[in-house]
RNA sequence: GGGCGCGUAGCUCAGCUGGUUAGAGCGCACGGUUCACAUCCGUGAGGUCACUGGUUCGAGUCCAGUCGCGCCCACCA
């Protein structure tokens, strides 16, 4: 094993460990990794960094995949590719993962204490932040590890306050008394974003309200009816009917006996319920809109922790579920509960930890949207962002054009920390972009205090795509690597964090911090499951990789969907893409034997040169012409995102074509007295470009292999991407028509019973095929397994040969004299079925033709095809029933 | 209440810009130990492309509608 490629003794079958554990050392240890200038300027991609709260899953090695992939294809066309890696400090979830072990130990973080619960965290992340590395190289991501950077770093924390002070000074940030989603296990304001809507079955409770004026009463129909303590009024429609004499007065509200308003307003539907709403200001984000309309006061009855607090009278203390249950016994002995019907409803869940989200008033810091909103639905529209697929445009745009404010504040310790300090003197609040002030800028006062909150994680998040590369610094990685080129993550981070690197990114860097935005699916279980630790059906990357290996993973990721779907991973299905690499692996084996023996030329780059066409037979020009369609295809798949696409095109080419046809036929040549042939050097021709075509997606068995062939440049990583070499149309087609016959042969052998082994004789008639048949005479008699001294090719008509099976293929026709094996009724009503297909055929054709709509606007070469398709049907039939007609 | 995706062989999915008789893998059936590979090779069976209508010379592919499944967004008590 030498430290620079180099020959290492390939075994009988591919070894994935070995071969990954030396190449990835190989590719770092050599600078690959980094973005090399070569002229066709910067190809720059920023990952998602993963959060730093455990192990890699399913997702990462997707996205690692496809980046990869980008990564490497726009490397070998010459790109200063750069795959910035990173990691995120993941707020409330990191802030979680240390809260639950310190649960293990009995204790919370208020048993540490601020700053050392903070240092735990890190302990926590430096830690993880390792193996998370380890993982993504186990995954083969050629990311560049020098710029390898954490999101709590001093630069991009840096970042995070410069980015804060300036929309704070631009007015774009303010700090409000709102309406917030709140999480009481956590105990902190959330963004909509973070809150899990679905519906849950409950109970619609209505309530009755006598009037205070003793002239009747009014009915209202709650989801809630623990919140009915904190109600300030009731609302209904103001064209109701049955309630527009009660507007204006007062009615008695229930076990706190006070007397709240009825008021009429537009947001209440009078068909729902009982068209009368009780109304709670501070508990509803409705009722919040409606209590400010009418003037109404919001009255707290719960604690930030889920408990009922002192307004909440005799309840004071419960939790909101018990205090439900005693609300609803306490209005039921009083006589004022009036029904309990089965509802199902909306319920918001706190997306990291699923507790039941409370919506609350509070005092939070936002990012006023509607300016930012602007220019980020601007650059979509007008196609400088794209997204991939590009159905997720309306989908971002349909959010961003009904964008609301964002609470960017959270009650958590763990995260950048709010840039904003207060004065205890004269009241200043003051932003800075510093970690730390001294004193107010105002009073000069040392009696000053930083705001406790922390930001929103997606706050730094939005800022990674220059924050990465220095910013506010004017660096040079900045000056080359903003903007970048593709953004690659999940569709369902689009708003969290696609859409606030757009606006973030116009607005401190001017322009959008990409052009193509990739979005890829969920990976699922075979069953289509989503996988989680508590279904137990979980794959993890690394002990997939370990089974099979790291590219048959990567090769199963890419090729079972395409952009955008959610896709189901098997192992079934990484084992297939295992045996390929192995196939390919034996494949150059194979290879590697006839290489050796022959002296291969090499182009001045060291690849091994186009074998010279003269010395080709079909076959080889079959295959250099398939491999140049193949290149074709696959560029231009890959240029399209079409990623799962080239891998089935590359596993078609790889396995059917080049294994299954190519070298079986090239066999022949190989191991016959045929002398001297291209064969070798078609080998390694076709080989070299084959890996480098196939790198990308399979980069450690390709890097493997070529390094043992003839190849340009010192790793395969870097070698240029295959140009598309010759083609050779009518060599295609002998070839493919040869093919043909040879599968029409093995056909008619299993289906008269021939043992395999067994060379039997041929009568060949083939007409204008004379000279393919001819030249690959020796091909089709091995390939078709045929006796070499009973197997004829005759000139002219064919010649009725008694007791043989006949088959007709494309023009030529074939017999094979099987003596005792034919059945003469079988085989004439074999042929009479072949005749009535033909002659189908041969309708369609005909009718096609006729059709003068058809031959006038069909482009020429369709209606050509159906010429040439119809003259050959033609032939076939002649033959066809010349051959029943001397059956006799 | 809006929006999106999916429905193609028993299963999982391709089919990219509409153009022969719709493909792959797995599974199934039959048969194979020759020196690249049994992590393999050969042959085969299997589809009214959910349904209805339309556009077109031509539709799995485009349009409209229907049915079924899934997802996203939205402050309907």
């Amino acid at each position: 094993m030498t430290q620079h490629g180099g020959l290492r003794e390939l075994g009988k079958a591919y070894d994935p460990a070995q071969a990954e554990a030396h190449w990835y050392d190989f590719w770092h240890s050599g600078g690959y990794l980094k973005p090399v200038d070569r002229g066709r300027g910067p190809f720059v991609m920023v990952m998602p960094p993963p959060n730093v709260t455990g192990e890699l899953h399913m997702g990462h090695a997707l996205f690692t995949t496809v980046e990869d992939i980008l990564t490497r294809y726009k490397r070998m066309n010459g790109y200063a590719a750069l795959w910035l890696p990173g990691a995120d400090h993941a707020g409330i979830a990191g802030q979680w993962v240390v809260e639950r072990e310190l649960a293990k130990e009995g204790k919370t973080r208020h048993d540490l204490g601020r700053e050392s619960f903070v240092n735990r965290v890190w302990d926590w992340m430096e830690a993880y932040q390792e193996r998370i590395k380890g993982q993504l190289r186990a995954l083969g991501a050629s990311c560049d590890w020098s710029r390898y950077i954490f999101t709590m770093d001093p630069g991009p924390a840096h970042a995070v306050r410069v980015a804060f002070k300036h929309l704070y000074d631009k007015g774009l940030i303010y700090r409000g008394e709102r309406m917030i989603s709140w999480c009481p296990r956590c105990m902190t304001a959330l963004s909509d974003l973070e809150v899990v809507h679905s519906q849950e079955a409950s109970f619609l409770w209505t309530l009755r309200y006598p009037l205070s004026d003793g002239s009747g009463f009014i009915d209202v129909a709650t989801t809630r009816p623990e919140t009915m303590l904190g109600d300030t009024g009731v609302a209904v429609h103001p064209d109701d009917e049955r309630y527009r004499d009660a507007i204006g007065k007062h009615v008695r509200l229930p076990i706190m006996d006070r007397p709240i308003p009825v008021v009429g307003d537009d947001a209440v539907d009078a068909a729902f319920g009982t068209g009368a709403v009780k109304v709670t200001p501070a508990h509803d984000p409705n009722d919040f809109e409606i209590g400010r309309r009418h003037g109404l006061p919001a009255i707290a009855v719960m604690n930030t922790d889920g408990t009922m607090n002192d307004e909440a009278g005799p309840f004071a203390g419960q939790t909101i579920l018990d205090a439900r249950a005693n609300v609803v016994d306490r209005l039921r002995e009083g006589g004022t509960l009036i029904a309990t019907t089965p509802h199902t409803h909306s319920i918001g869940r706190c997306d990291r930890c699923d507790s039941i989200i409370e919506p609350m008033i509070s005092k939070q810091w936002f990012v006023n949207m509607a300016p930012l909103a602007k220019p980020a639905i601007q650059v979509v529209h007008d196609g400088q962002i794209r997204f991939v697929p590009e159905r997720f445009t309306s989908v971002y745009l349909n959010w961003m054009e009904n964008v609301h404010d964002w609470c960017i504040s959270r009650q958590l310790w763990w995260g950048h920390r709010i840039p904003i300090w207060y004065c205890a003197d004269c009241g200043a609040v003051a932003a800075t972009s510093d970690e730390f002030l001294i004193a107010c800028p105002g009073c000069g006062s040392r009696r000053i205090e930083q705001d406790p909150d922390v930001l929103d994680t997606w706050f730094s998040s939005g800022l990674w795509t220059f924050s990465t590369l220095g910013w506010p610094e004017q660096t040079e990685d900045l000056r080359l690597y903003y903007p970048g080129h593709v953004m690659e993550t999940g569709y369902d981070i689009i708003f969290l964090w696609v859409a606030r690197m757009i606006f973030l990114g116009i607005e401190f860097m001017g322009v959008p911090p990409f052009r193509d935005v990739y979005l890829h699916g969920t990976v699922r279980d075979a069953n289509g499951q989503r996988m989680s630790k508590t279904k137990g059906n979980v794959l993890d990357p690394l002990t997939v990789t370990a089974e099979y290996g790291t590219d048959a993973l990567r090769f199963a990721l890419i090729t079972a969907s395409g952009p955008g779907n959610d896709l189901r991973l098997s192992n079934e299905r990484v084992e297939q893409q295992r045996n390929f690499a192995n196939k390919l692996f034996n494949a150059t084996r194979f290879a590697l034997r006839a290489i050796d023996m022959a002296h291969i030329g090499r182009d001045s780059d060291g690849a091994p040169l186009q074998p010279v066409a003269s010395a080709m037979s079909a076959p080889d020009k079959w295959i250099v012409s398939r491999l140049s369609h193949t290149i074709v295809e696959v560029t231009r798949l890959t240029d399209a995102y079409q990623l799962h696409e080239a891998g089935r095109q590359l596993y078609e080419f790889i396995w059917s074509e080049f294994c299954d046809w190519y070298i079986e036929a090239a066999k022949v040549r190989l191991y016959g007295d045929s002398g001297d042939s291209a064969v070798p050097q078609t080998l390694a021709y076709v080989l070299e470009r084959t890996l480098r075509l196939l790198h990308p997606y399979m980069p450690y068995v390709t890097e493997e292999l070529w390094q043992q062939l003839p190849h340009p440049g010192d790793a395969l990583i870097v070698a240029p991407w295959p140009n598309p070499g010759l083609r050779y149309p009518a060599d295609e087609q002998s070839f493919a028509s040869i093919m043909q016959a040879i599968r029409e042969v093995r056909n008619a052998r299993t289906e008269h019973g021939v043992e395999p082994g067994r060379k039997i004789a041929a009568i060949v008639y083939p007409g204008q095929s004379s000279s393919t048949y001819a030249e690959l005479r020796s091909e089709f008699q091995s390939l078709a397994r045929l006796d070499p001294r009973r197997y004829e090719i005759r000139s002219g008509e064919p010649i009725a040969t008694d007791r043989a099976v006949s088959i007709v293929t494309g023009n030529v026709s074939i017999f094979l004299p099987l003596a005792d094996m034919i059945d003469v009724d079988a085989e004439r009503g074999r042929i009479e079925r072949e005749i009535e297909q033909v002659l189908g055929e041969i309708e369609r054709a005909t009718s096609m033709l006729a059709n003068q709509q058809f031959v006038s606007r069909a482009p020429e070469a369709v209606v050509a095809g159906h010429r040439e398709r119809l003259e050959s049907a033609e032939e076939r039939r002649s033959l066809l029933e010349k051959r029943l007609g001397d059956l006799g």
